[in-house]
This record gives structure tokens, sequence and C-alpha cells, in this order.
DNA sequence: TGGTTTTCTTCTATAAATTAGAGGATATCG
DNA sequence: CGATATCCTCTAATTTATAGAAGAAAACCA
């Protein structure tokens, strides 16, 4: 298999995080907060299917909930396979990284 | 800017890693051997031309040395602007990854 | 109750990045 | 010079990413 994407990766790693509450609004969220950029809601919802069809991630519809309005969620939930997967891009990141200097203030005098 | 891509990334890295011996075909097999996969020639030349757009990295050309054959090398270096570029993309994978689990022998069983 | 508002997703066109490898350039060897 | 070795250029085809309009569905409220 090849390398995740960067947007897969980005993905996946939010839904991981997101527990039990991923689904397209707030992953989207969460990847503007940690990013600090602007992600279109087509930069969210296409990597997720891509993963669905890969067998990363599982998805199911939501419930109503109390809260005003909407469209129910479709949540989505990591497999053991895209924790797998997640497992071996950390290890080739970790070579990758290995012996990168930190930045620091002297750094950048 | 937008993030980088997964293989502006890992070719970018390569390049830093390499030191003054970063040309297309020991950044391809530095790719294969940590990556343990298959990275066709296009792979390494397409994104290595879009970082030298980018100026994330400088170029030159190689003079011809005593092994045999071969026409001359061009080798690439990191500039500045690329390694603000890849510290600040660390952060954003340090935060993403952090509390990942490690996988260790247990989980497996 | 029906119009309004809110939340969230679907869809699809366009742009950008990746992948693949044939072909060619250029050097040394014998 | 012919054979061989090393490395790069180029571009077509495929895959990913990006953008946001449009629409679905639920709760609110006059």
């Amino acid at each position: 298999m090849k390398l995740l994407s960067r947007q897969e990766e980005v993905v996946l790693l939010s839904i991981w995080k997101l527990k039990g509450n991923a689904y397209g609004v707030t992953v989207r969220e969460y990847i503007s907060e940690i990013t600090g950029k602007y992600w279109s809601i087509g930069s969210i919802y296409v990597p997720l299917d891509r993963l669905v069809e890969k067998g990363l991630v599982t998805t199911y519809q939501g419930l109503p909930t109390k809260r005003r309005g909407g469209r129910s969620k479709r949540f989505y939930e990591i497999t053991p396979e895209g924790m797998k997967v997640l497992a071996e891009m950390r290890q080739v990141q970790r070579i990758l990284w290995k012996d990168f200097p930190e930045v620091t203030a002297e750094n950048n005098k």
C-alpha cells in the first residue's frame, strides 16, 4: 500500500482524535483549529469518502438530537486497519524527521 | 501557505538529510529505503521541480566525477525558507499525533 | 401549521499533485 | 569507436485536493 496522502492522514487522525464525535463539521473545525488554515467543505468530505472506500474508517447515520435544526449527522469511526495504517505512517515519519533540528529563539537571531 | 503535500515533505526532508549529496538518484534511493516502497522516477523529479519553483530548494549542476559513466548530476539544497516550512510542518504534526498510542507487541496479541 | 432558521451533507466541476517509464544526454571503459 | 553505466527530461494518464452551490431535514415560532 502507498503512503497515506496528506489529507487522508489529517482526516484520519482527526477521526481518531474526536472519538465518538467525528462527523463532517467537527472534523473540519478540528483541522482548521490545528492547522490554522482554511479548509473547504470538499476538502473534508472527499477524503472522508475515500477513507471509507479503503476500509480505514466506517460510517453510520446519526439520529436527530435535541439541538435545533439540522440534517442528521454522518459519523465516522476508525477501523483496526485504519489504526494499523496510521501506526505504519508514524514509523516512516519518525525515521524521516529524526535529527531534524529544533527551532529555538537562538536559531532565529 | 498550504501544508506541504506528502511527496514534497518526503523529498524535502531527504534533501536535508542527504546534505551535499542530494540529487535525483540518491533522493530516490533514500526514500525507497526509508519507506520500503517503490517510487517511480517521476515521483521524485516532478516534486523536485516544484520545490525549486516554490523556493524551498535551490539546485546546481554537478561536475563530472571519476566514476564511470553518467550524465552530470543535478544537486539540490534546502533553502532557509525550506527549513522554515519544514519546521512549521513538524509543529502541525506534533499536535496531530499527540497521544496516538504506541504500538507494542502487547497490542497485537 | 407553514414559513424561517439552523445544521449538516451531497454532488460535481476544476485545479493540482502523483505516478510511470520511455527516451535521451553524457561520461568512462576497453 | 562501440559498449556500457549513470543520471535526467519530458509528458501522458491517473489520483487527490479544492471549492462552494444546492439541497435535505430537523426545530423554532408567529
